[in-house]
DNA sequence: CTGATTTACTTAACATGTTAAGTGTAACCC
DNA sequence: GGGTTACACTTAACATGTTAAGTAAATCAG
């Protein structure tokens, strides 16, 4: 009988495992991202860090760096990029002298606003190639994933 | 009425837009392959590397960048590394002077069969969390994805 | 055969990922 | 209130991501 599945005791194919599948379609979708946000100056997780301040309107920084899927050290030198930018503020929690609260200025939601058109023409691009179903189908799996794996 | 989709001109909610969401599925996918990584004193890409050329045999810089998902200034890093640990040995083709041809050594390969128990066994416990259908269903959906974005 | 181009990889420079250790503030305990 | 513990960052150190420039070998044009 032909064996359609792997060999016992040896490892799947690299193509077909989660950390490579994950990571491989994560950059044939940022390939697409790219050129817009270095056109904009802006890397990727700054990108992401802006993104998830619009969407929450202040957040701390832990709040931040679980929102933008970052950690703690790459969080701070990116703040100090962004408010050295103009494009955000920093500011200590007046209730908690531990804590910082982060939020966009003016200019950084005005920055937001130039790029998002844009972003949207990309991602509408993706998604007419996908199709708006299978589109829907993979975030609904990426979100199993994601919560059966105990995203804690 | 409800307006259950985003509003015109503004941006999908981060979490169901295919960048962030692969972000966080591969980010819980890896947690659980740390600490067995770093217990044995290896990087991920580095695994990466390791477990391409041993699917491969051997191969050039070129084909094992591609494989692992790897940029060439990284993998040069990289095989420096494991060349100096004695666990991948590389050679300039005699056919071909700008190309190095990378395989493992003996040593590699003795590496690799000591770590793959405790990789299948992780393995074997997402897989078991999430069903093998809609595991199978997802990796469809990812590489769905890498085929119709063009991966060139 | 020679000069221009291409290919394969390497270096360099800066941003981020990742872990461990450090600092300052808050909460808890007695 | 003083000491301990927990929390929220921040620094430090090293590996990788990412782009641009550099080097050397192969290929191509004429």
């Amino acid at each position: 009988m032909t064996e359609t599945k792997q060999d016992r005791g040896a490892l799947a194919e690299t193509r077909r495992t989660l950390p490579i599948a994950l990571l491989r379609a994560r950059e044939s979708v940022m390939e697409r991202f790219r050129p817009m946000l270095s056109a904009h100056d802006i890397t990727e997780q700054q990108w992401r860090v802006l993104r998830v301040l619009q969407e929450a309107g202040e957040a701390d920084a832990t709040q931040l760096a679980r929102g933008a899927c970052i950690l703690g050290p790459s969080l701070t030198r990116i703040l100090k990029a962004l408010e050295a930018r103009g494009l955000v503020e920093v500011r200590r929690d007046p209730g908690d002298g531990r804590r910082s609260i982060i939020r966009l200025t003016g200019e950084g939601t005005g920055f937001i606003a130039a790029i998002t058109p844009e972003s949207q023409e990309i991602y509408a691009g993706i998604e007419a190639r996908l199709g708006a179903r299978r589109l829907d189908d993979l975030l609904d799996g990426l979100d199993d994933l994601l919560r059966l794996l105990g995203d804690t």
